[in-house]
DNA sequence: GCCGTTTTCGGCCCGACTGTTTTCAGTCG
């Protein structure tokens, strides 16, 4: 069995153990477990191979052999008779708001409700209300939770949540007793897809803070409102939480607030270790009084770390990974920015499936302060992207020379073509029209479900080893959609290293939707060699824009502006394509 | 279920808000 099966069943023992009312540690310890296995740099095979397994810490030895087993047998008898005992339903109803394993195993022992369905009908007939310690209210909130959930997507792309943060944020550091406002959460650690948005508010009376956020027109329903947090959700679904604190516990607030959970319980146990408690209230000397004891005072996150022996953490890096132990030896690098960027290399036109003209594509790179512009339309398998013929590539090929034969060219532009991988691994243009490119885009657009991922890594890997006269990059690695759809099975360290071998460049797709090659891959990537390329993706001039995305989803992944293509100059870059 | 520079047993991160309760359990982040 795959790593990434491995980590899901785990995760699933986890809740299912939580659904029977197990000893809470011995779930975390699941869990954790299923994050370390996801972590894991090295092989799986070859650390169960090695019998090395067990020197991860906070693997034990139930979880090796559990993890082993899943290895090599593909299957867990612990995991199927745990499965059985618990209806398939109460999962699902998990996914309320506001419902949890307590809850669901009550409402199921007393009243047999073992689906959403049920629960509802349940609460419509007045039967949860009755239960000890559920009441009218509950019973009301479940029906509205029940609704929220069929009605909303409960994740939404870091970039359509951006649009909504901004202006809210701006709005209240505009209120007069506002000192400081952040927005924190996943969305301050750039992850690709958000749930609710956070903001952290430093201000000595939150009552007019918190009237003005629950009156904010697009406000459909005011979840909870108290002195320090307020919870809204707006006419589109999101869901906010606005929290206001002291000035004085702003910087621990924010860091507390922006998290990861994982992040958190980390630094919660390194200040333990150094005799302290740290909350999103303070830091406090561990064994003082509760009524008595005072708090370091520290005015940033800066502070905070430093207090801890740590050099700053930038908000990106806060999964609970190996950050910790990172910034406790090295100071964290400059990482890239958007405005490092110089341009890119994958976008469209109208001649396939763009909006706008290549002229139009040029000039709006040229508005971005970008020294060069890539065009790569799609080729001729891709029919449902008006994919290129031949001649008309050719045709492309001389508009892009002459373009930059003519006077004062407001950038560069290299000739490049998005070439779909055909199901064999063959590429869709013949070697003697590739040649005459700058470049190429190889991606998989057809043939994309009914193989698995060893054939798929296999086509995959064929297509990198086509000998070219031109670079190539390797488009859009998984053909994932976030919240869409999941990408194809491949397995990606074989992709890596073939990339590696084969001088190929990865990209990073920065089209919010695909942010792919994954932020969790980079490191290792970037490791083994292979050099990374960040492209918008566009399909209009505007388009080009969406290269922000990408270069936040790449601070995710500690990378710095060398490491990066498009982050070189125009010279640089030429070089590099070997022109 | 995991772990140990006081430990192989007894701990395991912290606090706000809601609802159903008269002192707290459950959920969430």
């Amino acid at each position: 069995m795959e790593k990434s099966e491995i980590v899901a069943v785990l995760e699933e023992i986890a809740v299912l153990l939580d659904l029977k009312g197990e000893n809470p540690f011995k779930i975390r310890a699941y869990s954790a477990g299923a994050r370390l296995l996801e972590d894991l740099e090295d092989d799986l095979g070859k650390l169960i191979a090695e019998d090395r397994l067990g020197e991860v810490k906070g693997l034990g030895k139930a979880l090796v052999e559990k993890i082993t087993e899943l290895h090599e047998t593909g299957r867990l008898e612990y995991y199927e008779k745990l499965k059985a005992s618990v209806p398939p339903g109460l999962l699902r109803m998990l996914e309320i708001s506001g419902f949890g394993p307590k809850k669901v195993k009550k409402v199921y022992e007393a009243l047999g409700v073992d689906s959403i369905e049920s629960l509802r009908a349940a609460c419509e007939a007045g039967k949860v209300s009755e239960l000890p310690g559920f009441g009218a209210k509950t019973e009301t909130n479940l029906l509205r939770a029940i609704e929220n959930l069929e009605k909303y997507n409960r994740r939404h792309l870091w970039w359509d949540v951006r649009a909504v943060a901004l202006p809210i944020l701006d709005g209240l550091r505009e209120l007069g007793a506002v000192e400081r406002a952040e927005v924190a959460g996943s969305f301050r650690r750039n992850l690709e897809t958000v749930g609710d948005l956070d903001f952290i508010v430093g201000a000595d009376d939150s009552g007019p803070v918190m009237d003005w956020f629950a009156g904010l027109p697009d406000v459909a329903e005011v979840i909870a409102k108290g002195e320090t947090k307020t919870s809204v959700r707006f006419s589109n679904g999101m869901q906010a939480d606005l929290r206001v604190v002291p000035p004085a516990q702003f910087a621990f607030a924010l860091h507390h607030f922006t998290g990861s959970k994982d992040h958190n319980v980390q630094m919660r146990q390194r200040a333990l270790a150094q005799g302290y408690s740290l909350s999103e209230w303070g830091l406090f000397p561990k064994d003082a009084d509760e009524a008595t004891r005072k708090s370091r005072e520290l005015h940033s996150e800066e502070g905070i770390f430093e207090a801890l022996g740590l050099h700053f953490i930038p908000p990106e890096l806060r999964e609970g990974r190996d950050e910790l132990a990172y910034a406790e030896e090295n100071r964290v690098p400059r990482l890239i920015e958007p405005g490092d960027i110089r341009g890119a290399f994958h976008n469209h036109t109208t001649a396939s499936d763009g909006k706008d003209t290549l002229e139009d594509m040029a000039r709006a790179a040229a508005a971005l302060g970008w020294e060069y512009l890539g065009i790569a339309d799609h080729s001729k398998a891709s029919w449902q992207a008006r994919g290129l013929q031949e001649d008309q590539l050719r045709e492309q090929v001389a508009r892009i020379r002459e373009w930059n034969t003519s006077e004062n060219p407001p950038v560069h532009l290299f000739a490049g073509s998005e070439v779909d991988i055909l199901k064999d691994g063959s590429l869709d243009f013949p070697a003697e029209l590739l040649d005459t490119l700058d470049y190429v885009v190889l991606s998989v657009h057809v043939s994309m479900t009914g193989m698995d991922e060893k054939a798929m890594t296999d086509r995959i890997i064929r297509a990198l080893e086509t000998p070219l006269k031109c670079r190539k990059m390797l488009g859009h690695v998984t053909g994932r959609l976030l919240l869409r759809r999941e990408g194809y099975g491949v397995q990606i360290p074989r992709i890596i290293d073939a990339a590696a071998g084969n001088d190929v460049a990865i990209e990073l797709n920065a089209h919010p939707r695909r942010l792919d090659l994954d932020w969790r891959h980079w490191r290792r990537a970037l490791e083994k060699g292979v050099t990374c390329v960040i492209n918008p993706d566009a399909h209009s001039a505007t388009g080009l824009a969406l290269l922000e995305a990408g270069v936040r989803i790449a601070r995710k992944a500690r990378m710095e502006p060398h490491e990066v293509l498009n982050t070189r100059n125009l010279a640089e870059v030429r070089a590099w394509l070997g022109l």
